[in-house]
DNA sequence: TAGATTGTTAATCGATTAACAATC
DNA sequence: TAGATTGTTAATCGATTAACAATC
């Protein structure tokens, strides 16, 4: 039960990361952390991860700490992910045909029903069990299926139409993988992987230790 | 030329970001941009883009603003695309070979030399020109070939084993694709790109959004 | 010269860290 | 009860924004 503040994108950013640790954690059998344990697992501090913490609502106890499965669990629901997401996948390239087979079958919950493409040596097969739709129907689809999230993984020109036809259609996310800041309606959830940005931080730093 | 103090992260993460725009800029013909005008176009405030560009140097004029050519060719220097980068993917899965592909075409200066791969099945391929050499190798061929950046694309159990024997090797960055956050001594860079965090966010957004 | 816009300092805002009272 | 550790307030730090003098 989040309070009406609305939190900060910082803090956002950091909850799947936490979660990823307590999910190791269950892994090897802990059952309780202290801030402090988990401060020396994920590298922020003990005070930052009881202040993320706070926002939401106090799971742990004085004396004891968190326990790690029920944090587990609580982080999971305020992160949406006791729910199903219906995903749909635009632009079946390389890249495109990956990421659906990343996303389907790596994250429970997140279901890629099918890939639209436009070129015609793909429409109709399926990779991976996943469907590939001729990008002429992706407007008629969404009409008739419910879709809660689209993936962009186009060429950049194409992209804010893609994304466009998407929102119209009624998803609710776009997770874009082109070079192109799409922009989204109010109310549709956007997010970036801008992977050649990244891979541009990355020679910043290269250079900078080599200084 | 920097100046000697420490740029934070939050301004090397934009430096990309203006890249690309300048890149856009110039691709219409632009050839000079207030940092008012590219205000608006990048979403970021002009004081801030002014702020931060003058951590690097004055590179605007007064009364004119910025000439996009030059400034493009600065932030590509500064963030060090001036020069070549050679790479080496290790995990040659789906995905593995879609950003090999992806990071060797669509990024200037940035080659991938060869994927390192346990299959029986890949090595000995190419895919898309690219070489797949068996696992194996990957300590020798370190030893004997010089290269600049390691992409981790296996599984999550094996990533800090490769991590090590890439740093060990002599890469001065890693591009990691895995969900473990690898460790790396000083003196490497490194970059993660968390798939599955970034739609867990994603999920919180949309939730947050119809809330 | 007048107008525009930068470079840069100062003010504000927000996020992180420290401290400690509450409490298990 | 004593010890441990949270939840939460206060202090600090850093990043963003505003303001304006410098200057093209």
């Amino acid at each position: 039960m989040p309070k009406n503040t609305q939190i900060s994108k910082a803090v956002i950013k950091r909850l799947p990361r936490y979660r990823r640790y307590l999910k190791e954690l269950m892994a090897d059998g802990v059952d309780k952390i202290s801030s402090k344990e988990f401060s020396q697992l994920t590298g922020y501090t003990a005070s930052q991860i009881r202040q993320d913490l706070n926002n939401f609502g106090g799971f742990g106890q004085q004396g004891y700490g968190y326990n790690v499965e029920a944090l587990f669990e609580e982080i999971s629901s305020i992160l949406g992910l006791d729910r199903e997401y219906k995903m749909v996948l635009v632009g079946g390239g390389n890249l495109g045909q990956a990421l659906a087979n990343y996303t389907h079958y790596s994250n429970m919950g997140f279901i890629v029903e099918c890939i639209f493409e436009v070129n015609p040596r793909l429409i109709g097969m399926r990779i991976n069990g996943i469907k590939v739709r001729d990008y002429e129907e992706l407007v008629d689809y969404l009409k008739e299926n419910s879709v809660d999230i689209g993936i962009i993984c186009t060429t950049k020109n194409t992209a804010q139409e893609v994304s466009d036809k998407l929102c119209e259609g009624g998803v609710r996310g776009i997770w874009n993988f082109t070079a192109l800041d799409v922009s989204v309606p109010k109310g549709v959830a956007l997010e970036n992987v801008h992977l050649s940005d990244s891979l541009h931080s990355l020679a910043y730093y290269m250079m900078e230790n080599s200084q």
